[in-house]
DNA sequence: TCTGGGGTCCTAGGACCC
DNA sequence: TCTGGGGTCCTAGGACCC
């Protein structure tokens, strides 16, 4: 039987935050949400204070002592670096490897059934990875995906298990692990399944697992009908390849304060739909529909609510920001009403296809390829320049909507300095960090 | 003062066709 | 007088993930 091994981060944003600082260790930190808004990752301190996941920041009050929790405003570009440090490594020594998040990543360990050199070769990997880029990782070993996570789980969880490797592969004790698992804790089952199982009696994963697949695809879906097999040991969970080609492309941001102005708003927008158009070419894609939401404040309840979305098909398929850009705003005008408070908008690109064998309109005047050339020539010069060097007209520089980040950690290209120089040569590539994303 | 920003897949039901 | 049934495609909405 060939296993899976699942490497996943210890609370990633965090960790990754303590690698340039390393004043964090042993420190209680939340790492927090765009707009500094709520809480989006925990180092095991502040779990330990009680502080929960979505935790909205000014609620850490209630928890704790705010000044004792070190909060940082996320920096996604600086965390999907690291990551992809991790992921180098992890393709250089595994077999395989399906990287499922930013911190995570399944691969196939080199051994059949349960050979113990596969824990060995695991707990190198965790050493090489805690070494080389300074993130803790732990490791799970199973039969299929869903077993792994739970056993990646309890490597993580275990305070005496100083290898952070777990394997489940004995079956007294995958039963163990499954009974004392709530059934919510399984991979697939969110709240609402849980509350469904809940009320039919069934409250652990071991439990979940002894269903019958066919009552379970009849009361359910297939997704769960595949997750109760996988808590069996059958492997049938695939997962889709991160980071290849999306099918949709989405920016969105909550805005700093309620505006209601049009133009900010709108400015907003043009941002969103230029960063989608920009994205959609590097994956070389197309995109042949744009859908716009705006959406008010949910929480202010002496304010109107308001929220619309719609969406509109391009007459072909296209990756230029001006045809995006032009078919977002005719949308945004259509949905916009004057006399409400916005909190919220963004730009999602749908029905994308690869840019190689798009269907070109009947009354294609020769415009599109024009475009795509000047298309290309600005993201030549953004690339060299930065990006925003060069941009559309509509965009102004920076608007109320822009969000929060009051609590950015300060320069420290010299921290990235050291970290880039301990790397080892010709193994990892190492790239431009934009600090301020 | 203050509640993220991405994604994927599945299903039911309507539209349409023969 | 007479109003089926099966197949396919599309869409909206809901569920899940990190």
């Amino acid at each position: 039987m060939s296993l899976y091994g699942l490497a996943d981060c210890n609370n990633f944003f965090v960790s990754c935050e303590r690698v340039f600082n390393p004043a964090l260790e042993g420190r209680p930190v939340v790492v927090l949400s765009g707009n500094d808004g709520c809480v989006i990752a925990r180092s095991n301190e502040a779990k330990a204070l009680g502080i929960p996941m979505g935790c909205p920041t000014f609620k850490i009050l209630q928890f704790t002592d705010p000044s004792r929790v070190v909060k940082l405003s996320a920096r996604h570009l600086v965390y999907r670096d690291i990551s992809d440090r991790i992921m180098t490594i992890l393709r250089s020594e595994a077999e395989h490897v399906q990287v499922y998040s930013v911190d995570e990543a399944f691969f196939n360990v080199p051994y059949t059934d349960d050979d113990p050199r596969n824990r060995s070769f695991c707990e190198q990997l965790v050493r090489q990875i805690q070494r080389k880029v300074g993130v803790p990782v732990s490791i799970g070993i199973a039969p299929s995906k869903t077993l792994a996570k739970l056993a990646a789980d309890r490597a993580k969880k275990d305070p005496s298990n100083i290898t952070r490797v777990a394997t489940l592969t004995d079956a007294a004790e995958r039963d163990a692990l499954l009974e004392a698992t709530p059934v919510g804790d399984v991979w697939g089952i969110g709240r609402r399944l849980n509350e469904a199982l809940l009320s039919r009696g069934i409250a652990n994963a071991l439990q979940l697992s002894r269903l019958p697949s066919s009552l379970v695809r009849s009361l359910f879906n297939v997704n769960v009908e595949r997750t109760v097999r996988e808590l069996r040991g059958e492997d049938c969970v695939e997962i889709s390849p991160l980071h290849i080609k999306h099918k949709s492309i989405m920016h969105s941001r909550t805005f700093a304060t309620a505006i209601s102005s049009r133009q900010e708003v709108s400015d907003a927008i043009v941002s969103f739909a230029e960063a989608c158009a920009t994205q959609l070419r590097r994956e070389h894609s197309v995109a042949a529909e744009v859908m716009v939401f705006v959406s008010g404040d949910r929480f202010r309840e002496d304010l109107p609510y308001y929220s619309d979305s719609n969406s509109i098909r391009l007459p072909e398929p296209s990756a230029s920001t001006m045809t995006i850009v032009n078919a977002a705003l005719s949308v945004f005008n259509y949905i916009f009403r004057d006399g409400f408070y916005y909190r919220r908008a963004g730009v999602c690109l749908m029905r994308i296809g690869s840019d190689a064998h798009r269907q070109l309109s009947l009354f294609d005047n020769g415009d599109s390829r024009r475009q795509e050339a000047l298309m290309k020539a600005i993201d030549g010069i953004n690339s060299r320049l930065g990006r925003k060097a060069v941009k559309l007209a509509p965009q102004t520089t920076r608007g109320e909507w822009q969000p929060r980040q009051n609590y950015l950690a300060g320069d420290n290209s010299a921290a990235l300095k050291i970290y880039t120089g301990m790397l080892p040569q010709g193994n990892v590539r190492i790239k431009k960090i934009d600090l301020n994303d």
